[in-house]
DNA sequence: CCTTTTTTACTTACTAGTAAGTAAGTGTGC
DNA sequence: GCACACTTACTTACTAGTAAGTAAAAAAGG
């Protein structure tokens, strides 16, 4: 991978921002150079295409995901506090204006997405539900939790409503999102 | 509003088809012109701004959604005969390749939207949310559901995981969508 | 330490393609 | 003859991507 330079770091940065709000096609090489001061062509020499700069924030974005996640299991986190650090970070991205997470940011584009694209894609994606899905199990195990449900279905529904909430709540306002976190946490059993 | 002839029909078809898929920057009228064997030119004559196309395919949304509720709770249908109706809906336009409802195919571009459109938009994301808690509150009242929150906040919750189950499911298969819709009954305690 | 070479990080200037949108013209049926 | 449903032909604006060039920093050699 290309060395981390400051402006690599805020072309990674700005791809976010855009990739996060308005997905693959929403965003243009000329957004994040005119956020940067720096000419489109700048960033054609860090990635020489698009889809090489969309790769490359999704595999950062997992790496990023894979290391807080250890960090918080090691530090001797419990399910509960597992799943608390991954809907805080939920609502830490929408209060920086990110409607939509890093995998939910191209998955309506999926089809027509350049392969290195998917690949990255599939493996955000995957690595974040096989996570949920331990951290359930666990969770039922310790007795946190309590739900009939498999475990993996389960996980797929919080996904999916996080994925849903930040997006409605976009519309609705802050507040939507925090009512539809305790009602996932209450549909999982959850109560303090 | 304009005579709905056979093309009309058809732009407002396709219009559906490509803005549930890739959302309102996603298509261009020459998707929609190639489709029906027109001049890109032609859509302009019937919908003289994209804005003006958009705008109105939400509006008909809404009435079809309207009428067909209506038509669903006059035929002396249950709360869960209601509910059943729209899960039926979501699946039929999944199955149709539609990874997006109506309302949610422009809620990502809401802010840079043009204001009919947006007003177009909220109306409808009005009439289904409205529609949803008067629903589960019967539900409740009749006992054929049992949950603890507040009806809107659940009704929240539904749209949501319908929005975000269809757009993961676009990727991991309508098995994904189907489960996801039993859980969403199996936490309103719809139990057969 | 100083000079030469190479690399990095860009800019300028361009191409080809596609988008929305417009104005003027054509054919057809009432 | 005139309104409707288009087509032809166009403009303006923006997109991804490329080619060639430049100033400065880093590396290499004596």
């Amino acid at each position: 991978m290309k060395e981390m330079n400051k402006t690599n770091q805020q072309i990674l940065h700005y791809t976010g921002n855009f990739l996060q709000c308005r997905g693959y096609n929403g965003f243009s090489y000329s957004d994040i150079s005119r956020k940067l001061g720096i000419k489109n062509a700048a960033i054609h020499h860090y990635y020489p295409q698009k889809e090489d700069l969309v790769a490359t924030f999704l595999e950062v974005s997992r790496h990023k995901f894979a290391a807080n996640i250890a960090q918080v299991a090691e530090s001797g986190g419990s399910a509960r506090e597992q799943l608390q650090y991954y809907f805080d970070y939920a609502l830490k991205e929408f209060d920086e204006g990110k409607s939509i997470c890093p995998p939910g940011s191209v998955m309506l584009d999926f089809e027509e997405l350049p392969e290195k694209v998917k690949k990255q894609h599939l493996l955000l994606l995957d690595e974040i539900l096989t996570w949920l899905s331990r951290v359930l199990k666990t969770g039922l195990e310790q007795g946190e939790l309590n739900f009939s449900d498999p475990v993996d279905v389960r996980a797929d529904a919080i996904f999916e409503t996080l994925l849903g909430a930040r997006q409605l709540s976009s519309i609705k306002g802050r507040k939507t999102l925090v009512r539809s976190i305790s009602l996932i946490k209450s549909d999982l059993g959850w109560r303090d």
